[in-house]
DNA sequence: CTGAAAGCGCTAACAC
DNA sequence: GTGTTAGCGCTTTCAG
């Protein structure tokens, strides 16, 4: 292994040039400069990242805590987990992968053993008890989603409760009287994830303003659960033509189930989803959709966190505004009996 | 912070006998133990990773090179992820995640500078370029898949050519003359993905093999290819009557396509895939399918590698044999003119 | 503009 | 069974 002092002896100089040649952190003669660079190539050299961690205290590892959980979307989350480590190499920076199942004890053990000094945290549930946890610990750290209380943590999100209000004022906006949310599973709402809980207020208080009747519920993966809950959805509620969907891996199912149900898209019944772009444009018709910037959110975060590790201060709370994309599968109102 | 001075100090020992303590190394008397350890929970004591990394030139950190193309699973990546974080946990070793697109680069960046004392990689081509240089880096890594020279490298990896012969010798059994595979999205063959060939190979002896028809087309992710795909399919192979799929998100939509067609499954045509288990139970009907055993494969990779920091040395090459599972998706060969 | 040297916190000889 | 201490490779004062 090739050491600074083997590239300071190469270049005739002392270590602590080759070091702030490397940091640029004071000014090196070009002359100086150009010699220790020539050695850093010569010899190949690389900086232990122990040693650089251990004398300057950083490691330049961020933790992202990711959850296994099977009820999430995974794709989304490989989106969140994609943009986090590419946003964080530009920093210079690399990605420790975290299980959420360690619990609070994993972020305390990464980062009390000064193995990362910043952490990203996903998966944020409304009372979330790594939040008192990540605001006694001696580093920066990001939720993406939102606690009920946030105590002092910078948060970045999507404005659920605007994304759920947005749906429904599309949905009211082409005339539909009679909408449902059709939620993730009940497992997410009863451990109150943060995203799901507030596209639930955001929907139902949308409801309420615009006059329309908002009827809200959970759905499972399966087919049979699917056929099962749109089947009790329009049992109960005959006159129902919108629906919003938060639940990616339904969509295709669904679009069957109602198929099979003989309500036609949009002609009886307007969709539209919570998901990402290239989901909805992956239906059979493309999907009127709320996007998930998970691309901007991940990058927001680490930018976030790069900037508290520099010292600055940043918002406690970043909501990204929802936009939603009308496309094929929501239309106007019309009344299915005079059809 | 704490350091090992201060437990040393308030137990009233060496920092030595802490550290021997902590590490099981030497023999401690029960007297001692019990009162540094008493002392470490009563200071809050976490040995700081770094120190630990530079003097005992381990950094108990695994690289783990995650593909983020499109083409590909996102969820049997993420199977992958969580098993092997899980496994490596167990050993007392965290993960760091790479993006396969810093390349070849990326591995030598994390290795050489001692940030990772191992390294796992997934998406392994044929001829893969990342293979030389794991081969140069003074640290054991495993791959996920094989590639045709592994050169003294230790590779995991489901027998995907056994895999894709036993889908044909299943449908053979069953009857079916004529039978195709469905793969994976064209660019996944053209970088020689090593899983997507070898299926192939295995496909293509075992119809040889029972004197069966077998076709082979690649298949992208959008409803309208799948559609144009099975059209041209059915259209060149009218009497085909059995599929093999390795290709799971275009499941759904191809359920939906052969509906449209008019061919039941299984009566007019019998399907089997190559995917998670949870993925075949989810579909309706339920699917004939070779599991993928992504969590089995995660955790050996990782027993091996840390068999190999141990010292060990572990078979070059596992293969795990591939399972089918029969389920209403694959029956028995019926003509249809007669049915 | 550059060098010398004192740590960073821990492990692992070496000594007893 | 335990203590002493020399590093591990780097950063960053302190000096000049």
């Amino acid at each position: 292994m090739v050491t600074i002092a083997d590239v300071a002896r190469h270049a005739g100089v002392a270590t602590s040039t080759v070091s702030y040649v490397l940091s640029g952190k004071r000014t090196i003669s070009p002359d100086t400069r150009e010699r220790v660079q020539r050695s850093v190539r010569a010899l190949g050299y690389r900086p232990n990242a122990s040693a650089r961690a251990l004398a300057s205290q950083r490691s330049n590892v961020v933790a992202l805590v990711i959850p296994l959980r099977t009820d999430m979307h995974v794709p989304v989350l490989m989106q969140f987990a994609a943009a986090i480590v590419t946003a964080a190499r530009r920093f210079d920076h690399d990605v420790l992968l975290l299980t959420a199942d360690e619990g609070p004890a994993g972020l305390e053990r990464v980062a009390q053993s000064s193995l990362v000094d910043a952490l990203v945290v996903m998966d944020v549930e409304l009372q979330d008890e790594r939040v008192p946890v990540l605001r006694d610990l001696p580093m920066p750290s990001v939720l993406i989603g939102h606690p009920e209380e946030a105590g002092g943590l910078t948060c970045v999100d999507l404005d659920f409760v605007a994304a759920g209000a947005l749906c429904v004022d599309h949905l009211a906006d082409l005339g539909h009287r009679s909408v449902a949310l059709l939620g993730t599973p009940s497992t997410v709402y009863e451990r109150q994830t943060a995203f799901a809980e507030r596209t639930l207020t955001g929907f139902a208080e949308a409801a309420a303003r615009r006059g329309v009747v908002g009827v809200e519920t959970p759905c499972e993966h399966t087919f049979d659960a699917i056929l099962e809950t749109v089947g009790q959805l329009l049992h109960d509620h005959p006159d129902l033509t919108g629906l919003v969907v938060q639940n990616e891996p339904i969509i295709g199912p669904l679009l069957d189930v109602l198929r099979r149900l003989g309500r036609r898209v949009p002609e009886d019944m307007s969709l539209v989803a919570i998901c990402a772009d290239d989901v909805a444009e992956r239906h059979v018709p493309q999907l009127s959709s709320v996007t998930i910037p998970a691309e901007q959110m991940g990058t927001l975060a680490v930018e976030s966190l790069i900037a508290k590790l520099a010292g600055s201060t940043v918002p406690e709370l970043t909501l990204l505004p929802p936009t939603l994309t009308a496309r094929g599968s929501s239309g106007p109102y019309s009344d299915r009996t005079t059809a």
